[in-house]
DNA sequence: GCATTGTTGATTGTCGACAATAATAGGCAC
DNA sequence: GTGCCTATTATTGTCGACAATCAACAATGC
């Protein structure tokens, strides 16, 4: 794998490790060592380090001091802890955007949605969940708050680890999920903020109930790994 | 200056320059150069740059690509963004501490809120938010939210940036203001989560509406640097 | 056999040097 | 004098090497 002439080496870096931990390929409680991954990467520590702060700031890895990178833990905690703040942290961001959307905003995701629903219905949960990463994409753009923003963007590869964890074992349909953003697009499309922010909290306050009773089912997927 | 022979040096120099950063004597756009800085502190480039990471972290500093490091802005916007989003996070956490206080806890509190009290008796600002500040921390303790502890720590630098700002410029008396950490308080105690919520959701408004007034008269103290 | 201590090996922390890139200044044509 | 192009300089990005530190293990004493 070359990672050389492209543009911000440790921004790739730092994705191509976040993708290794979202798919759990790199397991919570694991090292990441400097090192071996310079060696493997081709490249030398410099850019590595700076990868390993940027999904630092993602709650990807905790960085120990002088005991290196650890992924971080993403035990039933963690996603509880998470829900919790994208129930207040959305419908802020959701109240804003019912009162700063534009004809454009307004057409782009009405077209998103669109291609959601066609997911839904032949039940393609992997290209689901990227249309679900472009309709936060486009709301947040509406948004005005670019300090929420950021900060749900540094989350969002969080959210993205549990989605995975738990994306085979739902049982939930994914028109269900649809649903929610249809209403939450309504309330937009119509600048009621009240409504917005209420379609918004009763969606995520859904999906946290939902992950949290997959966790316990299926917490060996999540369990830390202890190194040897 | 010496920075040598102690814990962490990145950690140290981000110390260093975040209180400069928040005491304005690092101006909104000003530009951080690592060699100079290095030279400065007598370090190498690497835990400067490390310690420019953690600013980032803390929202004190923006990293351009290949164009280093510039202190962060400090616009009437940003203001309202910053607040917006401690309206709903405080009292995320605030719930969850009534629900959860110890006898160890509550007493911490009292001391730190009678310390409070004797600085509002003699209008003693600097110190009054030394402890705000203890405050907080003894009741981030108590918090079971982490991750929302960790963010609330990260946004920290930029509210005492801003407090500062306005410091010597508030009309309300710090009388005032200790009312609702006093009323705050009691609901805690009392295990009372929706009105500690309540309480700290106008708290936070409050604080608010008085910085965005007083940012809109003394906005000469938050204009960009333009650098020559 | 157990605890303590010293040694060794592995890993992160820091450094100075070089490469790549962006900002600046100067020269040239018009 | 103005605008564009080129050369120079300043600054960040990356590298390999060394120093400091930590973990694991072996040796020693009790």
């Amino acid at each position: 794998m070359t990672f050389r002439d492209a543009k911000q080496l440790p921004d790739q870096i730092a994705q191509h490790l976040a993708e290794k931990i979202i798919h759990l390929e790199l397991k919570p409680g694991q090292r990441i060592q400097e090192a071996k991954l310079a060696q493997e990467l081709g490249v030398s520590r410099s850019p590595i380090r700076e990868a390993l702060h940027i999904l630092n700031k993602q709650f990807l890895v905790d960085l120990l001091p002088r005991r290196g990178a650890v992924v971080s833990e993403f035990s039933e905690d963690f996603i509880g802890w998470l829900y919790d703040l994208l129930a207040v942290i959305y419908p802020l961001v959701a109240r804003e955007c019912a009162n700063n959307f534009t004809k454009d905003d307004a057409d782009q995701i009405q077209a998103v949605l669109k291609k959601m629903e066609e997911c839904a219905q032949r039940s393609d949960h992997d290209k689901y969940y990227d249309y679900v990463f472009e309709y936060a994409a486009t709301f947040m753009r509406a948004a005005k708050n670019m300090l929420a923003v950021q900060i749900l963007m540094n989350l969002w590869p969080s959210k993205r680890r549990m989605e995975f964890a738990t994306l085979y074992h739902r049982r939930n349909t994914l028109k269900d999920n649809l649903k929610y953003f249809k209403l939450g697009t309504k309330y937009f499309l119509a600048g009621n903020p009240d409504m917005a922010d209420k379609a918004l909290h009763d969606y995520i306050l859904q999906e946290r109930a939902i992950a949290l009773e997959l966790a316990r089912e299926y917490n060996h997927l999540l369990t830390t790994h202890h190194l040897g």
